[in-house]
DNA sequence: CAGTGGTCTAGACCACCGG
DNA sequence: CGGTGGTCTAGACCACTGA
């Protein structure tokens, strides 16, 4: 029959919750607030914990909410806008960006690097460590993946330490003429190791961007970088990005 | 001291499980097969549901698996690289891509919205709703913000039905000479409206991408559009997208 | 209808942080 | 040390799908 479904859908508790604690996000709290912690909260809305979890799970992954244990719940800032691509192509760690140069190693690619390379198999590149910080908050960190046959100027055996290193591979792939570049995103989960430099927990939701660079009629190097997903937007294009205002003000209780 | 911190940490269940049918898809799975219900593998594993479900969700944010209720969890297909940004600049809606045109309407945008477009408090825009399909899957539902003042061919009056007037506010759009577009991509969760579209339950994790278009020296334009996380590769730039031939070969079990 | 994943409960213990 | 969030359990019931 044409019945327009008179809706009986009994919406999930959890769902219901993170409505009504959004809009007392809104409303009652401001950023930086700690929240009651989470056996109060539970008690206070008559749901088991891990109901009231599930809600608390969502906001954060929102960008509303940032939990650590120990601490507590606060409420997060809005999200930071994080330039990854601009028109004007630029290779990695050129100019005051604000990378900080950690390692530099030679080893294999893994597998989804090396395809991209279309380098051989087993065939060393330089990999080099990275991590952004913004506003004093560690956002993301790369692999960079170099060919050495794209850095011809370096020699495979190097004996200084690895951040003087890194810095001459970069400052070597620098002299090359930058023929293009793309990016992808797509969602992920921090490996154990990113997660410590990212200060999450492993398996925290992360925006992998993996970006190639063009140069000499090849894919020069690639980037693989591994953004926080709770408090990062980030940024293509010609202009500096979108500052969002967003909703209503937000007010001390 | 300078003890190098002999690891005691015990791993969490949920993690090692995840590691465990992570390699197990590569090895013994194929894409599309189905994998025994939730019940019977906690009971393999010897850990409880719930667990099992926690190593389950994080295999899906990271588009490994796809579950659906009623039927079963299956080895999902490789992430499907989804253009949404070229270096030559575009229209919306323009030449022969994937969108599928649902509906327009005038009204009160958003709050955010509202400030990316600057137009004043109250001011009605024309909505136009999309959604995008690709390889015979929903991947994106869009909503496209137009306010009259970038369209003044049309009348506001317009009898005609929504399908045909959104059609016409694209036209309209496309007579102006684009000057500039950026975008940023964030996570979050999908709404009840989006997630029906996307097949998907509501809070699903997405892909927001927000564009805004410049045209005659302003914001022209805005485009929100959300894609399925777990399904989708969101590619930017020269090229038509990164393929990512991942990891060993899947081969049937 | 039987079987699936989705929601929810009421507990327990653990790892971590700060005072 | 006490308090926080993170993990885990063993159940229960519900909503949806397909035969």
């Amino acid at each position: 029959m044409g019945t327009t479904q008179l809706e009986t859908v009994p919406e999930p508790k959890y769902w219901h919750l993170k409505t009504v604690l959004s809009e007392a996000l809104d409303s009652e709290f401001s950023v930086g607030e700690i929240l009651p912690n989470e056996r109060d909260l539970a008690a206070r809305f008559g749901v088991a914990r891990a109901t009231l979890r599930q809600a608390l799970e969502q906001l954060e992954l929102e960008g509303r909410l940032q939990r650590r244990r120990g601490v507590g719940t606060t409420v997060a800032p809005p999200r930071m806008g994080v330039a990854v691509g601009t028109e004007q192509r630029a290779w990695p760690g050129v100019a005051g960006d604000t990378w900080q140069l950690a390692d530099c190693a030679m080893a294999a690619p893994p597998a989804a690097v090396a395809g991209i390379l279309e380098s051989l198999q087993g065939e060393q590149v330089y990999t080099v460590r990275r991590s952004r910080v913004t506003r004093g908050q560690p956002v993301a960190a790369e692999l960079l993946y170099v060919p050495a046959s794209s850095v011809p100027g370096l020699s495979a055996v190097d004996t200084r330490s690895g951040t003087a290193r890194a810095r001459s591979v970069l400052r070597e792939l620098q002299r090359l003429e930058l023929e293009g570049q793309d990016s992808a995103v797509e969602l992920g989960s921090a490996r154990a190791e990113d997660a410590k430099e990212l200060d999450r927990l492993p398996g925290a939701p992360v925006l992998v961007v993996t970006t190639r660079f063009f140069a000499e009629g090849r894919t020069a190097a690639v980037s693989v970088a591994t953004y926080r997903a709770d408090t990062c937007r980030l940024t293509f294009g010609d202009s500096g990005g979108i500052e969002i205002h967003d909703g209503p003000e937000r007010r001390a209780s």
